[in-house]
DNA sequence: GTCTATAATTCGATAGAC
DNA sequence: GTCTATCGAATTATAGAC
């Protein structure tokens, strides 16, 4: 091989960006200090995705993507196999595909991934991004909760919901951060922290 | 009155650099942008507060340290009128203090710093400095859950206050988005939020 | 205390060789 | 696709006159 697939030095650079962002923020992180972690040249970022914004907006992307098509595929699992399926159930279906990006992964990418998408809904430049790219999960979600919370209004619904949305991006952000390093991961602790939003985001969506 | 006073000069420069660093967060906040909008000179800020993180935390401390007091003093009262006090008025004493500032003063005011302080939650330069201010504050509502809840042990009320602070964080940032401009403001929302507040993460509490 | 002027650095972006 | 070299603009911070 000659020269670097161009796949390859993409991904290098997604890497290094999500990393980078995660932990310092979007403003504070330079091209040349992402060029530096991927071990890539600066030029590359401009010729692979445009510009910074072009970058960021490529990481949301790649990240989000995925997470997105695992809880609708779980939604409509739950919604198969329980008649009617809990409170409790869909609330799992919600949470589960975003922590669960954390334990199959190597060497706690997964664990940055998730930081970084908490990150990016709370920044400024990105969090309508964010919120547009889980629009058609949440409306899905909400569909759900209202067939098995009959006599809640669609606004109650909503802004229930909203709450439960904090919390998960207050957790992604926040959890974990004694293990911030490129650590073997328990998947105890990701299944603990599920049951815990599942039965905290619950209570509150039934109270 | 031949020059302004320094209290004058400070509290300009303090109300402009709350207004930009809640909107466009603080990196993307240049000192240039903020003596614009306090109509003063850029060497003031120097003058005043030394540097851009002198001016960031002193802005943290103007808007932090009067919430925490009121915190305290409504847990007190709480605790004297109510033997023993629910989790809601609990709850209630916490989240009223911070979304109270909104109201009583003029202009809009109130709702930028409320949003100011929850972007410094969310911010990694300043999240800690947060943390570390509502410390005290945290540690009283901890003890005040914990003997109306014995059942409940000490590492599961934390992880549900820190849940709880998690619903009241993204409600700084996100909530009130529509009437982000300078504009009379009805207590009636803010009531209402608390109540929300109040009822949801009470639930999870008692979950 | 307030101002002008500027130092010293860093940033995103691009041109052009290979 | 990758690299070097560099442009132009923006940043924080400071020195020194008033």
């Amino acid at each position: 091989m000659v020269s670097k697939s161009s796949a390859t030095t993409q991904a290098q650079i997604l890497d290094a960006a999500e990393q980078l962002f995660a932990t310092k923020g979007q403003h504070a992180t330079s091209l040349r200090s992402i060029v530096k972690a991927a071990g890539v040249n600066l030029a590359a970022i401009h010729y692979h995705f445009g510009s910074k914004e072009g970058l960021i907006l490529a990481a949301l992307k790649r990240a989000i993507q995925p997470i997105v098509s695992t809880q609708i595929e779980q939604l409509i699992a739950v919604e198969e196999s329980e008649i009617p399926p809990s409170v409790e159930t869909i609330f799992r279906a919600f949470f589960a595909p975003v922590l669960g990006v954390i334990s199959p992964r190597q060497n706690g990418r997964g664990l940055i991934q998730v930081k970084f998408i908490g990150r990016c809904c709370t920044e400024p430049a990105t969090e309508r991004l964010v919120a547009e790219e889980f629009r058609l999960s949440q409306q899905l979600f909400i569909q759900a909760f209202r067939q098995v919370l009959p006599d809640c209004s669609k606004s109650e619904i909503e802004w229930k919901l909203d709450f439960a949305i904090a919390v998960l991006i207050r957790q992604l952000c926040t959890s974990f951060q004694d293990k911030t390093t490129f650590q073997e991961f328990s998947s105890g602790k990701v299944e603990l922290t599920i049951q815990r939003l599942v039965r905290f985001t619950a209570a509150g969506m039934k109270s």
